[in-house]
Formats: structure tokens, sequence, C-alpha cells
DNA sequence: ATTCAAAAGATTGTAAACAATCAAAGAGAA
DNA sequence: TTCTCTTTGATTGTTTACAATCTTTTGAAT
């Protein structure tokens, strides 16, 4: 679970290395020797072997036994599976967050839209998610729904596993305008107190999202 | 995520730890102490450490920096949220199942079904999940929805937790016949390919657990 | 040239000692 | 008595050293 503790110097090291592993500056695959790394931070083995530990249970790091660590390589049985955990979690939010929102966190969320909408249209194909639009939408429902175990597993788990998807696929492209409607649309449902509509375009949201990324997937084979 | 690795003393302490924490023998709140348990595990505190996060990982353990590990104390927010995000988690999984099970792998089902039913009506009350009886069934959906995150995330975190959950509330009692009846009729929707219903029939069958358990958790309140 | 075996090198797993932080006990003053 | 400050004790965080395992290299035999 990795409720938070985890001792001071091991948190900034598996920030650090966190973000290494999704900018791409680590590549995948790449070994992730112990002794390197704390020469590296200028630290023992003992808090990079936590901050290991921590990446793997982010699900950015594979480990071996008696051989070590490595960035995890994502294949495309993983970001299936990734996909459909995410749509079940996050129309679980959505749902719920209709069932809780006052009006006026409805109205927040509303507001967040319109102000994103000028930015998503002066870049259409933009990568919504990597920009933070994305991630402030599915944030803010995410605490609507008033599950923190819900949140824990998008934030914690599955947003950085699929930063790393996007790193090892580089040419995704984002949905940016259709996203942005259908972010419209899920915003209203919830904002109405429906949740079983809430639910459901949020399950179809990501549906179409997963569709977009697989076939570029697919063609990335080919090319 | 906690692939596999850990090292092969740290593997046999979380499993020690693990069911005295679920079997009650640690009680909730109880301390961990790193020295306390190394001597008892004749073993030095590295893999005591490695073993404690790795509780907290699976949820049943919480920590303090600089203070220590404890035994986790589920409040009825965490079992609420618990049992959200297991609907989310099994209607997907059940959803998933009826869409790819072949017809051999849904007589199966079927089949496991029948074998526990003379089971279930000797003790209609009884302990279902934790029997394995539970466990058998929503391991097989598990794996029916070929789905490895989901499969993990059940029976490395949410499945520990709910035992956690009954041990902290003892008077806790299963819902032997009714349950099995709502397992046939899921099964029954699995082996029909009709991911819609068995979704929703495997929804309405947590919530329905959980609204026993949360009138059970109230009452003990009073008393 | 290829394959297998054995030894050397490197890396992870574990143990033991040191440093830093926190919690509790005790003394003193209001 | 009660509150606060200080000190003491205990526990966690970190480092260093040792043991076990794996990977790679080297060599010979086919």
């Amino acid at each position: 679970m990795t409720i938070s503790g985890h001792g001071s110097a091991a948190k900034s090291i598996v920030d650090e290395l966190r973000n290494e592993i999704i900018s791409g500056h680590l590549q995948s695959g790449e070994r992730l020797g112990e002794m390197a790394l704390a020469e590296r931070f200028s630290v023992s083995r003992g808090p990079i072997r936590e901050a290991l530990r921590s990446l793997a249970d982010a699900g950015l790091v594979s480990f071996a036994p008696n051989v070590g660590a490595r960035v995890r390589r994502m294949t495309i049985e993983d970001a299936r599976a990734l996909y459909e955990v995410r749509a079940a979690l996050e129309s679980e939010a959505a749902r719920l967050a209709a069932s809780r929102a006052s009006k006026d966190d409805a109205r927040q969320l509303i507001d967040l839209l319109v102000n994103q909408e000028p930015v998503v249209r002066a870049h259409p194909h933009g990568a919504y998610l990597q920009g933070g639009g994305d991630t402030d939408f599915h944030a803010v429902i995410s605490r609507l729904s008033d599950n923190r175990l819900i949140t824990r597993l998008l934030f914690e788990e599955l947003y950085p596993q699929l930063l790393l998807l996007r790193q090892q696929h580089q040419n995704v492209r984002g949905r940016g305008v259709e996203a942005l409607h259908e972010h419209e649309r899920i915003a209203e449902a919830i904002s109405q107190g429906e949740p079983e509509l809430a639910g459901m375009l949020m399950r179809r949201h990501i549906r179409e999202s997963w569709t977009s990324l697989e076939r570029q997937m697919a063609s990335e084979g080919e090319g």
C-alpha cells in the first residue's frame, strides 16, 4: 500500500527515479543496479533497495530475485489490462461522485472544463493526459468520489504506468477535442446526480481512449 | 506492485506475519517492532523491514515515519471504500469473464457451485469467504477475466484487507445460502456470454454483502 | 566453429554497528 | 496537583562489511 512513511531518503529517491523513468531518461529494460544508484545519490544501498521496492509497487520497475531491478517494459497485454482496470475504477469514481458531489463541487468541475476549452482547441492533438489538464479532471472526480482507496490506486499505481506506457510508445497522440467533449458530458451527468449515466459515460470515454491507443500501438509494429 | 521477487527470507516472514494478523493472533493496533521481530525470526532487521513494507503495501500494516509499524486498524470508512473498490473490480472481472470465457470454462464455474451447494446448506451462516468456497468462486472468475492486474489487486490487496476487517469485527456472519444463489445467477450470466448482466449481478452481489456487513458493524457499536 | 564446463568477476541478500529521531520518565516551578 | 522542560531510554534510519547467488568469461573438447 505504501501508506506514506518511507524514510525521507528513499522518498526523494523514489520521486527522482520515477521522473527519470516516466520522462524516458531511463529507458525501458535498463538495469537499475543498487551500487550504481547508491553512488549516484551519495547514499548507501539500504535506501536504494527500499526505493526500488516502492517503484516496483507502483509498477514502474520489475524484479528478478538475485538479479535485480529493471525499468519495466510494458507489453500490449499489460496495456490492455491497465485500461480495463482504469475503466473499472474511474467509472466507479464517476458513479460515486454523481451520488455524493454537492452542487458546488459539480460547479467547480464544470468550471475546470470551461477554462481548459481554449487551451485544448489551440492544441487539438496535444498530450492531454501528460499536460495536466486531463489529470486535473480525473483528479477532481477522484476527490469527489470520496474514496481514498480509489484515489490512491489511480494516482500511485495506474497513472504512473500509463505515463510509462506513453513513454515507451512515443507516437501516441491525444484525442484532445473529442476527450474534452466527453469530459463535458461526464461532468454534466455528475452535476445532475446521475450515477449510472456518469459511470457509463466514463467507461465509454476510457474505452475510446484505449481503442485509439491500441490502434496506434498496432501500427507502430508495422512501420 | 511487488511482482514477486523479495529475498526468500522476507517472503516467508511476510506469509507468517500475514497469517498471524489475519487470524487475530496479532491484534489490531499492536506494535510491530523491528528488533522484536528480528529476534523472533532469528534474522537481522533488513529482511524484517522489507517484510513490513510489503505488508503495508497489502494494507495490513500502517506506518508512521520514525515510529514504526502497527497492525492496521480498519475503520468503517476504510471498509466502505474497500467494498466500493471491490464492487468495481469484481464486476469488471465478471464482465470480462462473460466476454472471454469458453463454454468449457463456464461449465467449470457452474460445476464448482454445484459441488459447494451441499456444504453451504449444511452451514447456512458459515464464514463463506474465509472457508475458501467463496474465494474459489471469485478466484475462478478472476482467472476467466484474463486480466492479471485485476487478479493481483484482488488477491494481494483487497482480500487480505477483507479478512483483516472480518477479524476486527468478529461477529460478522456470512450470507451463505443467499450468496450461493447469487453466485449461481452470476455464473449463469457468464456462461451465457452476457457481460452487462454478469457485471450488474456481481455489483449487486457485493453491494448486498456490504449492506449486511455494515449493519452488523453498526449494531456492534451499540452492544 | 560450436558447445559445454569451470572459474573469475560482479551483483544481490543478509548481518552487524553507528547515527538520528522520537517517546516516555522524571525533576522543578507555578 | 499540574504543567513544562530536560533528560534518559528505546526505536527507527543509515552505513559498512560479509555471504550467497548469478552472470560472464575463459578454456578445452567435439
